[in-house]
DNA sequence: TCTGGGGTCCTTTTCCTT
DNA sequence: TCTGAAGGAAAAGGACCC
């Protein structure tokens, strides 16, 4: 709080102190605006984004060469229908919603209920590209930002110029602006005393919106939310909050703390007391260090440990060479490592095991993995499997340090290869 | 007939050491 | 040598988020 309390040592604007303005900025439908810039021939149509393995759009582009994305005609596109295989929707368009469509449906369901929708693949590479340019506006005009993802941040307007006018709304809607002027794309922005206020308030007037919460207003506009609002609210808290007769956010600030605690322990039942109070004392953190990095795919069909080894072989060794090159890409190496697998009946288990030293060598991971993998009930067939690196560490430039790490994971290997020579599964 | 992928953080369980 | 307590670290799982 400190961080943020007004200078003492200028005496600024006498009349007006600087009080804590926070604002949650969230891009408007994100990924399907992002599509309908490129293809803007399907506005209006009901448009489904999809985790497809394949690229439903590769036929689509291969027979158009040459022509213009946007000249490719709608009745081209591929459907909801003609798809086969499993993916979830990622996004959906308000006019794909209208079905009842939405985010994280299975494809197969959704056919059924908007067999006519169209289908396009999910394109991180091009989302990320106007990721970094709507938060490079952004940083701009405001430097204290922090990432949420791909289609949100945080913004500290407390000390920007203007960030105090009307409650912070001029510098939402010279933002907004920005953000449009250069990238074609709308957000909505809530401006408030916290992080977790600004993130209600973000969503209040979605799309284009942009709402302004001052501290005397949290009765009026935050308690008659349900409490599935506050971000850290799931669905498991809500379930034993109704169970409670507890269904707005107003509801739950009228609670004893001692009484949250004791159902739902000392560190959330107090954090919950907070929020419902509207209390959040959280910092914008414009810069952070990753704590684990990971890959993991669900395939095409269930397989068996045995009936499938080489195929299962193939994809472990795959997915522990894209962790590595994610790794060295990035420039971190670990020192847990983990798998994770998910059986036909959709349970989850993980195994994880602590090296002596740090890697990102695609060799070494995949011998402590295989080692975890060693450890688990193979005898299922699986849909999932994924590798993780924990316990990340920044490897320096410094090449003295890096030939050290080098040497280490090559006795390490040497270790973990003679503790292991009866076999890894796969 | 279903239910992605990539993360973080917290709690509980397990294991090791003293 | 066995047992149990205590505490810490690592492992496992769960909830949540985008």
């Amino acid at each position: 709080m400190a961080r943020y309390a007004s200078p003492v040592s200028a005496p600024a604007s006498p009349a007006t102190a600087s009080i804590r303005r926070i604002a949650h900025l969230d891009m408007d439908a994100f990924y399907a605006s992002v599509e309908l810039l490129r293809y803007p021939q399907l506005q209006g149509l009901p448009v489904v984004i999809g985790g497809a393995r394949r690229r439903p759009d590769d036929a689509l582009l291969q027979k158009h060469a040459g022509l213009p994305l946007s000249e490719i005609p709608v009745d081209d596109f591929p459907r909801l229908k003609d798809y086969a295989g499993r993916g979830v929707i990622t996004t959906a368009t308000y006019a794909a919603r209208q079905f009842g469509v939405g985010s994280a449906m299975g494809l197969m369901k959704a056919a059924k209920l908007c067999p006519q929708a169209l289908l396009l693949p999910v394109d991180f590479d091009e989302y990320r590209r106007y990721s970094r340019r709507f938060k490079d506006v952004i940083t701009e005009i405001a430097p204290l930002m922090e990432d949420r993802g791909v289609d949100e941040v945080y913004i500290d307007f407390t000390e920007v110029p203007g960030g105090q006018r009307d409650g912070g709304r001029s510098l939402a809607r010279l933002i907004q602006k920005s953000i449009f002027d250069a990238t074609g794309l709308t957000c909505s922005i809530g401006v408030a005393p916290n992080k977790l206020i600004a993130k209600m308030a973000s969503e209040f007037n979605k799309p284009k919106g942009i709402s302004i919460v001052m501290p005397d207003d949290l009765q009026a506009l935050i308690w008659p939310l349900p409490c599935r609002k506050i971000n850290g609210v799931g669905p498991k808290t809500d379930e034993k909050l109704q169970a409670q007769g507890i269904h707005t956010i107003g509801e739950l600030a009228a609670r004893e703390r001692e009484g949250l605690i004791g159902h739902f322990g000392k560190s959330y039942g107090a954090w919950l007391h907070e929020a419902a109070w509207g209390r959040d004392e959280r910092p914008v953190v414009t810069e952070s260090e990753p704590v684990s990095l990971s890959r993991e795919t669900t395939f095409e069909r269930d397989l068996h440990a045995m009936r499938d080894k080489a195929e299962l072989g193939a994809i472990f060794t795959a997915l522990c060479e894209r962790v590595a090159t994610d790794l060295q890409r990035k420039g971190y190496v670990g020192k847990t490592i983990g798998i994770k697998l998910r059986y036909d009946d959709f349970r989850s288990v993980t195994r994880d095991q602590t090296l002596e030293h740090y890697t990102a060598e695609v060799k070494t991971i995949r011998l402590a993995a295989g080692l975890c993998l060693k450890r688990v009930d193979l005898s299922r067939r699986l849909r999932l499997l994924g590798v993780r690196v924990g316990s990340l560490r920044r490897v320096n430039a410094d090449d003295a340090a890096t030939q050290q790490t080098k040497d280490k994971n090559k006795s390490e290997s040497e270790a973990i290869n003679s503790g292991a020579n009866t076999l890894p599964l796969f």
